[in-house]
DNA sequence: AAAAATCATGCACAAATATGCAAAAAAAGT
DNA sequence: ACTTTTTTTGCATATTTGTGCATGATTTTT
């Protein structure tokens, strides 16, 4: 077998894998690992693959992770503006945390007039800006990574609320098991939200879209809207629709 | 598995739900919780995360407006750095918003085990930045320009701590009006806060001293300590030694 | 204040690597 | 055909890297 052929054997292989094992290779083509490498390095010289220990890595791979790395904005902007067409002057909107209620924050128009109330500190900061809505911050304990108020005070207050609507930026979201969450104390927030508004609505980025956490906030069907950057119509968003979900 | 895959699939979890546990990874991974601990130190150090105790945090969540321009900051900074030795372990603390309030929270030691109560959104922030001390935060509804929640459900709430330092970042502090500010739902709070703890520290820097605004808060000799970049003999300083107050 | 969880550190061991060298294979020149 | 030269390959060796474990320190929780 010649170099060639085990260097087009390789990109091959780095194409279908993204990835290659030395040990692999050195298997697969029956020469030695270090006849291996030699190729890695030389294949790695001409820029078509990443030398990594252990074998090599797609370079695509690598860059597009690198990329993705950073905060998915667009998609983020495009759940906001499916989000605000929903809020209405007048009423009254409980937000949670998070970059997604953030950017709907942002795409609101200055001239609405509703009343929101949130338990998070980054989002009452960013809905200070906004010069003619009401803010109602629900304050307690705050905790430290959520950056939000938690504790049954929070839970006490939130039960004397009847909300409009309730956005949530959700962490994880599964069709089997619903809305779930890393923290307890978020938990019991988040559920309390939910229960004291009349309609839900979750805002998902899709890479959310079945994943699932340790801690359950609440089955599937108490949710009541799903938005997410997607078509509504897309074929990932199915088993949603099919569990009476209105998907935006 | 090689050790780039795993950082892959970090990243692409930070990505997705902002926060990861290093025992989480550990199962998910197959491999020792060192490992993954050595994983997450390598992606702190190529920023591309925040390491925590337990797992790692995004770093885009990471609000810091650090950078929201501090006038008169060497002032200021020498003022935090007179009131912060006044905080002791157990303490609990009421600090108004502002900028100088700012700094003190900045300049705190890092193992600092206090309670800090506040009303200011901003304030609130920075104090969730401190990793040992206790942050709460009274709600109710926001004012815009004060970024601080006023109204009659915050005085009762406040009414019910007892704290044992107040330190107001003040707005106008004289020796005939005391301290003095320009909004009346402010000034309600403020009222407050000074009537429920033990010591009241105003923190001014000397362009404040002897200015007059609209609305009285307290009479000067309500001020327990009086803390200015100035040097506590200065001349300037003289007609509140004067009247009592312990200036530092 | 005690108990549990998490962490940093050093160590050991295995796996993977770089390097020099020599044998084998291929290419080139005579 | 037969050297001579160049390239390729495998092996031995020392080095580096990756991983898990033990330990004691630190942090968090109770």
């Amino acid at each position: 077998m010649l170099k060639k052929e085990r260097h087009a054997f390789i990109k091959r292989e780095i194409d279908i894998h993204n990835k290659v094992l030395s040990s692999d290779l050195s298997g697969q083509l029956n020469v030695s690992e270090d006849t291996i490498r030699r190729d890695l390095q030389e294949l790695e010289d001409a820029g078509l693959l990443t030398k990594v220990h252990g074998g090599a890595i797609s370079k695509s791979i690598q860059f597009s992770l690198h990329e993705n790395a950073v905060y998915s904005l667009p998609e983020k902007q495009s759940i906001a503006e499916k989000a605000r067409s929903l809020i209405r002057d007048g009423m009254i909107v409980l937000l949670s945390g998070g970059t997604t209620i953030i950017e709907l924050i942002r795409s609101l128009p200055p001239n609405l007039r509703a009343t929101f109330i949130t338990v998070s500190i980054p989002t009452a900061l960013e809905l200070l800006n906004h010069p003619s809505s009401e803010v109602i911050f629900v304050g307690n304990k705050l905790l430290k990574n959520a950056q939000m108020s938690v504790g049954a005070e929070v839970i006490q207050k939130l039960s004397e609320i009847k909300a409009d609507l309730c956005f949530l930026g959700t962490n994880s979201i599964d069709v089997q098991e619903g809305l779930t969450d890393l923290e307890w104390e978020v938990i019991e927030v988040k559920k309390a939200m939910i229960k004291n508004s009349r309609k839900t609505i979750s805002l998902s980025i899709s890479k959310k879209l079945n994943t699932v956490q340790r801690l359950k906030i609440c089955p599937i069907n108490e949710v009541d809207i799903l938005i997410t950057e997607l078509n509504p119509s897309d074929e990932m968003l199915k088993p949603y629709r099919d569990q009476q979900l209105t998907v935006l």
